[in-house]
DNA sequence: TCACTGATCGTCT
DNA sequence: GACGATCAGTGAG
């Protein structure tokens, strides 16, 4: 891990509109989060597209109190609970008015470590950030930051590729019980910080 | 490494 | 009132 990384802000400008495209750019990204604990950023690694006539989207039926980032300028975080205990971290994409996004689902460390690690008591290494539901936990992302505009310069933030995206890996979603068969998750191949079984890291 | 299971609760039907 | 975009623990191969 770098000792210095260079933490460049993404602009809105600097995001692909479309979904797909955004899910593919966001690999080897970095989320950036000021803690009252210090600062913890992380490149990501894995992500899913969620698409406007998805079935497995939570903007299919329309939107919602709770999916209304989702249906705002790319860029934007839209965070919910998932089965009643864990925390899910998205990125809103596409144009203002249409409901579509991309789940973070896995990222390596950047900055912060240490920090990240005592937000999961009892887990380190590979344990920390390979899922969406620990990566939001340990890097202190919750329902306070659904809404928030990532390209804003505020304390949770998106930020340049401290290092260049690999080969980009292509499967099925995970966890999902509709649309299942639909190719749109993407991964960084050979990273060892992915979620999911080997079969679909491939 | 994989398959299976219980935990737990906000959201929408 | 049912349903999850999950995780950790357990047990088998």
């Amino acid at each position: 891990m770098p000792r210095d990384p260079v933490l460049k802000p993404l602009k809105r400008a600097d995001l692909p509109v479309e979904t797909v495209a955004l899910a593919r750019f966001l690999v080897g990204a970095t989320i950036v989060h000021d803690l009252p604990e210090g600062l913890v950023a992380a490149r990501i690694v894995e992500t899913e597209a969620y698409l406007p006539d998805d079935p497995a989207s939570h903007t299919y039926r329309g939107p919602t109190a709770r999916n209304a980032p989702m249906f705002g300028a790319r860029g934007h975080a839209y965070v919910y609970l998932n089965y009643g205990m864990y925390w899910l971290f998205n990125i809103s994409s596409d144009i203002p008015g249409i409901g579509a996004g991309v789940l973070i689902r896995a990222a390596e460390p950047v900055a912060g470590e240490a920090i990240m690690a005592d937000r999961r008591p009892g887990r380190s290494g590979r344990g920390l950030l390979n899922g969406p539901g620990k990566l939001a936990a340990a890097m202190g992302i919750g329902p306070a930051h659904s809404g928030a505009d990532l390209c804003a310069g505020g304390p949770l933030r998106l930020a340049h590729a401290v290092r260049p995206a690999g080969e980009i890996g292509v499967s099925t979603r995970i966890g999902l019980t509709k649309a299942a068969d639909l190719p749109l998750r993407f991964f960084e191949r050979g990273n060892p910080w992915l979620s999911g079984p080997k079969a679909l890291n491939r």
